[in-house]
DNA sequence: CATCCATATCTACTTACATCA
DNA sequence: ATTGATGTAAGTAGATATGGA
């Protein structure tokens, strides 16, 4: 099985070998980025053909293109979820039969159903069959998906034929590996944020202490008077940092961490993407 | 020009299945 | 042999963009 370490490795890599500019704009925002240019599409990930290829080594290829016959046997289908459908939603027949793309409807509903075979094994019911792409079809799709990660109707039909699949198989591919990617991203985010909150309570807690002693300091009347005023707090208009009148200092906290993360954050944490 | 409708494509979520430990 | 966890292909719903009437 690919390993989550795999893919996120991947992404930790790909995002540290592409400067890419959106990348240090972690905000805090639900979607600051669109999903088409949130990533460096170039990025490698090499785990899913290992897994892949251990998995084809066991398993019959049954991607590959059905026969005219199957395609007459297969026009009638259900779906293989409860819900009665025409396999396809009636949008995307809509849009099969508006592309004239007659014979991608029939070979996408020859693909999301078995053969006759595993129609009597499901008691006769056109439930769906798990496909597995071949180690190859995977390949291919990810050096496509590197390039750019959507298809114009023209690059994915190329593909499809390209790889003995459906249009719609190919779209499907595609959808996934945006949601995969996100995920990856996401997690990879989290435990970046994680390390933050880590760094910033710790710096609390030394901030906290340090207070506490000045405090004590000036109960005790004989000190306070020596004492030089680096306490007074000044805030930097600039950069909305707190720190002491002359510079920014090393232990200055912004009240804004995102805008703390973009000047250059005083918390060392590492950003995967940077 | 504004509005409506059909279509296309996307994300998010879910389901079903294959595989492995 | 069984079972639970995991990965992934595919289905569904809803949002959005676009173009034509």
């Amino acid at each position: 099985m690919m390993g989550k370490e795999d893919l996120s490795l991947g992404l930790s890599l790909g995002f540290a070998q592409n400067h890419h500019p959106l990348q240090l704009n972690l905000k805090p925002t639900s979607s600051p980025m669109s999903n088409h240019q949130m990533f460096p599409w170039n990025q490698t990930f090499v785990s899913s053909s290992d897994h892949q290829n251990q998995q084809s080594l066991r398993k019959i290829d049954v991607n590959s293109l059905p026969s005219t016959g199957d395609l007459e046997e297969e026009t009638g289908v259900s779906s293989p979820n409860s819900t009665i459908s025409s396999t396809v939603s009636g949008k995307r027949r809509s849009e099969r039969q508006a592309s004239g793309d007659d014979l991608d409807i029939a070979l996408d509903r020859s693909s999301s159903r078995g053969t006759s075979d595993e129609e009597e094994e499901y008691g006769g019911e056109a439930c769906r069959k798990k496909l597995r792409l071949s180690k190859d079809q995977s390949a291919v799709l990810e050096d496509t998906f590197k390039e750019h990660n959507t298809l114009n109707p023209k690059q994915k039909l190329a593909l499809a034929k390209k790889l003995g699949l459906t249009a719609r198989q190919v779209e499907v591919w595609f959808q996934n590996r945006r949601a995969r990617t996100k995920l990856k991203q996401t997690e990879v985010d989290c435990e970046y944020l994680k390390r933050c909150v880590e760094k910033l309570t710790e710096e609390n807690r030394r901030l906290e202490k340090e207070a506490a002693e000045l405090r004590a300091l000036k109960l005790s009347p004989g000190l306070y008077g020596k004492m030089s005023p680096p306490t007074t707090l000044l805030m930097c208009p600039s950069c909305e940092r707190v720190g002491g009148p002359s510079n920014h200092s090393q232990r200055s906290v912004s009240l804004n961490p995102w805008l703390q993360m973009a000047h250059g954050s005083t918390f060392d944490v590492k950003h995967p993407r940077s």
